[in-house]
RNA sequence: GGCCCCGUCGUCUAGCGGUCUUGGACAUCAGGUUCUCAUCCUGAAGAUCGCGGGUUCGAAUCCCGCCGGGGUCACCA
């Protein structure tokens, strides 16, 4: 098999979201697989929906997800360059060409008279189609006016990797526009050029170009091109409606979910499973697992609901995957700000305890504040529980000054401890579920924390005695 | 409107003519793990396989028609 080449080719209108990352991820790990390569390649060509910074967010993003691009804007290799704005002159020698060969030509028209016809095959119910207004003489091409391709109407057959065998009938070619009146080329002929000089061997994209596959099949004869393989992707649709996931129904920018403390690995996973799965019933993979397995023949050829539900649940599982070191590295900016200063050891010990609650790393900071800080009381916290709230002050008071008594007695290693708590449960004549959820409320003034004893080794001794203290003062 | 794509639990999906009165996962609910939250385990509920014909001994799976959703018909990509 020839050498796969593969390629993500974004406009810089703005930051990336799911369902970009998806179709870039996919194309990488069909290249990864094959041990072909990756193109970055930037579509540059309309001037006026360009957002400055793009360039740099979408790299930002893909490095994130731990994407990587053999060639690409910011890695010269020897098909550049990689943006198509710098690519012009490029564009305009085989624009040359296809004139010279009678397959293109000055549109002679004003953009009022097409939008003109346009109008006329709307009200009339039919499809516009450009050649029918085909001019039967045209000047030459100054550059003033956009340049067409002369298209040959034909039927065409052609093999998708993901949909499978299409075909479509003659009625659907047109001439199109491939060089603009601003001397930029379009999309449409721009990408083709381009696959081809760099030698894509497979072009992935996304639903919304399958209606001008056969009019990009037809510029691949005129220009005596060897066709690429083509895939189409399904859409990622919003979390509602059916729509296609897009920036104006508030898409999420994928750089905000790597603020939130998403795992790439875990994005990847979830991305990877919107349209594709290995067959068995395995949903957790790493990304390893993933450029070893996926394939484009498994990539479903329905739309895919973006559910957020299940991406926070998938990340759940990949922290829980880390090794505490792992995780600690991570978790580095995730820490409430109270924690500023403690020693790593205590944190490390703190994050071991918590581990298996993440859902992403942002939810640390409240989920740990108390073992760094001195919270309030909160009366709330014994109101809304529908056993204490059912005893008396005096009675918990009580309670707590027994436990108090005992608790001082002992080091607070997690063995103590537990024997200390269960001796108490005795001693007081007390379910764990009314004096334990009392011991939690003092000691950490959280409504939830890991279990008690652990949490209290790790608090201290001095800690635990002094915040029961607090709360026996208050009641 | 023409053309094209799609249609299995709320969601992601398995399924490629019999082993499917459709299997798994997320979410939901209930129970268990001597406390909370979470993890983990068990269980429940949830899909007339979009509808109607046909082929076949037998169809979610093949064929036809219809319906529904989406895309496209730009000097946007």
């Amino acid at each position: 098999m020839a050498n796969l080449r593969t390629r993500f080719a974004p406009s810089p209108t703005g930051y990336m979201h799911v369902g970009g990352a998806r179709t870039a991820l996919f194309g990488w790990l069909v290249a990864s697989r094959s041990g072909g390569q990756f193109i970055l390649r930037i579509e540059d060509t309309d001037k006026s929906r360009e957002v400055s910074g793009s360039i740099d967010h979408i790299i930002e993003s893909l490095s994130w997800l731990g994407i990587k691009w053999d060639e690409g804007p910011d890695k010269l290799g020897e098909f550049g360059p990689y943006k198509q704005s710098e690519r012009l002159k490029t564009y305009k020698e085989w624009a040359e060409k296809l004139v010279e060969k009678g397959r293109a030509y000055p549109d002679p028209y004003t953009p009022e008279q097409v939008e003109d016809y346009r109008k006329q095959a709307a009200e009339a119910k039919r499809p516009f189609l450009y050649r029918d207004h085909r001019p039967e003489t045209t000047g030459k091409w100054d550059g003033s006016k956009p340049l067409r391709f002369k298209s040959e109407p034909k039927s065409y057959a052609w093999h998708d990797e993901v949909l499978g065998d299409l075909k479509t009938g003659p009625e659907v070619i047109d001439d199109f526009i491939i060089i603009k009146s601003d001397g930029y080329p379009t999309y449409n002929f721009a990408h083709i050029i381009d696959d081809h000089l760099m030698g894509i061997t497979l072009v992935i994209r996304s639903q919304e170009f399958i209606a001008s596959v056969p009019k990009f099949l037809n510029l691949y004869e005129a220009l005596d091109f060897k066709q690429p393989n083509l895939a189409t992707l399904p859409y990622v649709m919003g979390a509602s409606g059916n729509k296609k996931l897009g920036k104006r129904d508030g898409a999420k920018d994928i750089l905000d979910y790597a603020k939130e403390g998403y795992l790439p690995e875990a994005m990847v996973n979830f991305l990877a499973s919107l349209g594709w799965n290995d067959g068995t019933e395995k949903e957790i993979f790493t990304v390893k697992e993933l450029v070893e397995k996926f394939d484009l023949s498994r990539v479903q050829r329905s739309p895919a609901r973006f559910d957020e539900d299940r991406l926070i649940w998938m990340n759940g599982a990949h922290i829980r995957a880390l090794s505490i070191d792992e995780l600690f590295k991570l978790a580095k900016d995730y820490w409430p700000v109270e924690a500023k200063g403690t020693d790593d050891q205590y944190r490390q010990s703190v994050l071991e305890l918590i581990q298996e609650r993440l859902k992403f790393l942002s939810e640390l900071a409240d989920l740990t504040r108390f073992f760094f800080t001195d919270l309030p009381i909160d009366d709330h916290l014994i109101s809304s529980n529908k056993l204490l709230n059912t005893i008396g002050p005096e009675v918990l008071k009580g309670l707590l000054v027994n436990s108090r008594s005992e608790l001082s007695k002992i080091d607070f290693s997690v063995e103590s401890l537990k024997n200390c708590l269960n001796n108490l449960l005795e001693s007081q004549d007390q379910k764990p579920a009314v004096l334990f959820s009392l011991i939690r409320i003092a000691t950490t003034e959280s409504p939830a924390s890991p279990s008690l004893a652990e949490t209290m080794s790790l608090l201290g001794k001095e800690t635990c005695l002094k915040r029961i203290d607090n709360l026996i003062q208050h009641l």
